[in-house]
DNA sequence: CCTAATGTTGAGCGTTCATTCAATGATATA
DNA sequence: TATATCATTGAATGAACGCTCAACATTAGG
């Protein structure tokens, strides 16, 4: 029952097939057979609109990397406070629908195989470089510039290091815990 | 020319050989062929081994975490100077051999398949506990036990996203600020 | 020298993978 | 209604995978 602009609808499902299969199966288990039978369509299609299966998965990790980059934009907090910034920065990286298993584990999977495949690996750094140039920006306006930067570099890794030991959590993340050890780590840090 | 005694020889070699390929292919792209053909073997002496593909992996995962801890055992420093003791913690974990491009990348290709692999999710979670009990122990000679474990957390976390963070460096971890980041966490803490 | 144990190889098996391709179904437009 | 375009499928292909197995080479002990 095919029927016109079914475009964006399959790109969808098949991402969202493909974020499935690599929580469940990793990044050496997913395939395209899998995928499609996911998403409930046949494994043509898949190839059909993302070329071939490092398309899918480029298109794949894009998607993940937006997610995790909206949750900020949609607070709005006044440019003349930088901590409630940083702490904005803070809450966003461990709002709970960001820290899901699923989540991580996909966040996980990309981090690892992006080491070894370009187009991934172009991503990840803009993604990296960015939340560390954040808080430094704001953390500037706190603290000398050479402390701003110091602590820019802790926090970051605080941040990806919590996510990190998350993923062997069956819990996932301890979302208030991490965030107090972030929080914490602020406050000493503005002192 | 084959000589008695070979086994310990050969496992290591292809251990070895392992290490080189999970670097250089990625988890997904390391083959047994391409581990024999490193090593110098064929593909059925990898077999006759370590039994399985699997086996492999496990044996070569047991031999990373192994080096990962080998280090502090040879520092001796009195058991009455606990700050000395995390300190000496911190500095194995950046330790100029720890921390080798090829160290990190295969750490983290071990990371994100333990949670597709029970053998490996095991190692992984003693592994996660000991830094983390490790720090706790040392720390509440020092501070309060809650506080001692709420700093535990964020300096285990710490060390692990610092890790994560210099896999994405082209020059490695940089080993000098990475350090001192976690010393300054350190003293932050205790004050 | 013979034999048993160890070390080693390479061919071959069945499976699964990503990808190509020709063909068909459905829809919008003219 | 005709036609071009979009949506979709399933079969076919060739390569690569992990693994089995029979056979051979070398060495140590009796």
């Amino acid at each position: 029952m095919p029927k016109r602009g079914m475009e964006p609808i399959r790109r969808a499902q098949l991402i969202e097939a493909t974020f499935f299969c690599i929580h469940k199966y990793g990044f050496a288990g997913t395939t395209i057979k899998r995928v499609a039978e996911k998403a409930g369509t046949s494994v043509g299609l898949v190839l059909h609109y993302f070329g071939s299966k490092d398309g899918l998965l480029e298109a794949t990790m894009r998607s993940l990397l937006k997610k995790l980059g909206t949750n900020l934009q949609s607070d709005d907090i006044s440019d003349d406070d930088p901590k409630a910034q940083i702490t904005a920065i803070i809450n966003s990286n461990f709002a709970e629908d960001q820290v899901s298993p699923e989540a991580i584990t996909v966040w996980l999977a990309f981090w690892g195989q992006a080491l070894h495949t370009p187009k991934l690996s172009r991503l990840q750094k803009i993604n990296l470089a960015r939340l560390r140039s954040n808080l430094r920006y704001w953390l500037s306006q706190l603290l000398p510039k050479e402390d701003a930067r110091f602590a820019a570099d802790g926090l970051a890794a605080l941040i990806d290091g919590l996510w990190l030991r998350g993923a062997f959590e069956e819990t996932g993340i301890q979302r208030r815990h991490a965030r107090d050890i972030c929080l914490d780590y602020l406050n000493r840090a503005l002192k």
